[in-house]
DNA sequence: CTAGAACCTGACGTTGGCGTGAGGTTCAAG
DNA sequence: CTTGAACCTCACGCCAACGTCAGGTTCTAG
């Protein structure tokens, strides 16, 4: 496959696939061109970077967890990096259930607090309150 | 409190609290001085703002939303504000979600294939494999 | 009174994941 | 043969949330 055809495949940009190759997340056979070939599996491993990327992993993380994909084989220190970063996705993702818990509650009050002075809701509109 | 209890206190630096101000998310009254002075809501406050940082939310959002926790009066505009960050927090949670059972998925892999080949462990040591 | 800690205001540096030209080559279609 | 889309390699730009240094003022303890 060509650059653009995995970009539109993975529904990236063209400049992030070469971005990723300069990472090393991403390699590329070359025609005679020079233009780069990418196996058709290439679409398959951007959108699993882009998850990775999703997840708050940097492309060094990444780079030290892909190899292992390819291979499925893992030196005690990769899998090491597998369950570090599994325990700090466990830990925003509490985080994050936390916020947004706090968020709910703040989204009850809101509701209330709307529905008490229709001034507001009117002022927010741009009318008039209720003559 | 002086700006330097705060940072303590709520674990972050100086020069972060500052930042806040800039971005009106904390102000700040002043001493004769010059020097900043907080009421001890400061702490709980920036706390806060740091979850909702950690949350992935940027200074323009939270900005947004503090407002509201000082007054607890919300327009329509804000509670739809919160409802959209909230949803916006359920889905990223999901999708880590799927990636820390991605993560799961590949540490169960990646045990196994480090228990067969002596090797892989020995060369990650360093050491040749088992003459 | 004096040292040193804490504070102040700029203002420039950093990091990551790309966006965005500039300027040139290659490919597919008519 | 030509034209326009797609590709190439630099290389600078950007944004957010601070870090960091400079150069100066203020506070506090002995």
């Amino acid at each position: 496959m060509r650059i653009g055809e995995v970009a539109r495949g993975a529904g990236v940009s063209v400049r992030a696939l070469r971005y990723y190759e300069e990472q090393g997340l991403l390699v590329a056979e070359r025609m005679p061109s020079g233009h780069r070939r990418y196996p058709k599996s290439a679409v398959e491993r951007v959108r699993f970077i882009q998850l990775l990327y999703a997840a708050g992993l940097n492309s060094r993380t990444i780079l030290q967890i892909l190899p292992f994909l390819d291979t499925l084989v893992a030196t005690p220190r990769m899998t090491q990096r597998l369950r570090d970063e599994r325990d700090r996705l466990r830990t925003q993702i509490d985080d994050l259930t936390t916020v947004c818990d706090r968020l709910d509650e703040l989204i009850g009050l809101a509701v209330r607090a709307e529905s008490a002075p229709a001034e507001c809701a009117a002022r927010e509109e741009g009318k008039p309150a209720d003559p």
